[in-house]
DNA sequence: AGAACCGCCTGCTTGC
DNA sequence: TGCAAGCAGGCGGTTC
């Protein structure tokens, strides 16, 4: 699942390869994408990350609002077929960029609307003292409000375990009855995580390619996610899955207080 | 108003 | 072996 070190490493990738390019057709393959707005002869001006959501700007103004979801994937081709489950894509000069997606659940928008740069999350220009502000009392575990993505933007199923075990902090604590400086300590350790997984150019434990259809490496940095039944790497404990709203979480109740 | 829950989707895994 | 049920989960919308 795109989270925000796989989006990032797509629009790094991006903005390498169609800036300064002109879009020279659009073909949608889903009808479940029918009707986005036409943006034929308009050239790329710059690729940007917005928490999950890639942003292609435009010189019109205009800019392409893409979110992944849950099995979306782009892919950069020069080939005139395509894979199984492409939805939309986009024709360069230079190539084809692909939305390849089984699940149906990415979507694609043409927007006017001059977008928002604060980029909500961790890495960008995070205001810890607001986030606390506004949040720090929630009657939420800090597993469910570090997902969610108006509150701070980027983190998924996966980092949210990882975040949460490397910080020592149970998935199952109220984020009212958090310390200031276990705050601290998801902050720092939230940083560190994503910029990791930046590096290491995603996570792929199923689906996740880059534009190119490699896989990243950061799947073998985790210490948490997916390991149930293993030892934690931190105390030796047992890491441990339990369900909170629909969602797998993996923590260990060992050294996850 | 804030928290919990639902629905969108389909490929893969699990269980009988 | 084959088929159905279960599972994966971001996020907008709805319900409580």
């Amino acid at each position: 699942m795109p989270e925000l070190p796989e989006v990032e490493t797509l629009c790094r990738q991006l903005q390498e390869k169609v800036t300064g390019r002109k879009i020279r057709a659009v073909t949608i393959y889903d009808s479940k994408l029918d009707g986005i707005e036409e943006i034929r002869e308009s050239i790329i001006m710059e690729v940007r990350r917005s928490g999950k959501t890639i942003l292609i700007y435009l010189d019109d103004g205009r800019s392409i609002a893409i979110h992944l979801r849950m099995t979306g994937r782009l892919f950069l081709h020069q080939q005139k077929t395509r894979l199984p489950h492409t939805r939309w894509r986009l024709s360069l000069a230079s190539g084809n960029v692909d939305l390849v997606d089984p699940r149906r659940f990415a979507t694609v928008k043409i927007t006017k609307i001059e977008i928002d740069h604060r980029q909500n999350d961790l890495i960008s220009g995070f205001d810890e003292n607001q986030f606390l502000a506004l949040h720090a009392g929630r009657k939420v575990n800090i597993k469910t409000l570090l997902m969610d993505s108006n509150a701070i933007a980027g983190i998924g199923n996966i980092y949210a375990c990882e975040i949460l075990h490397r910080a020592g902090i149970s998935p199952l604590k109220q984020a009212s009855a958090l310390k200031k400086t276990q705050w601290k300590e998801i902050f720092r350790r939230g940083r560190s995580i994503l910029k990791k997984g930046i590096e290491k150019r995603g996570t792929s434990i199923s689906d996740w390619r880059d534009l190119y259809g490699c896989p990243g490496e950061n799947q073998n940095e985790l210490t948490a996610y997916g390991r149930e039944g293993r030892s934690c790497g931190v105390c030796g404990g047992v890491i441990t899955r339990i369900k909170q709203g629909s969602r797998s979480t993996f923590y260990c109740p060992a050294c996850q207080k």
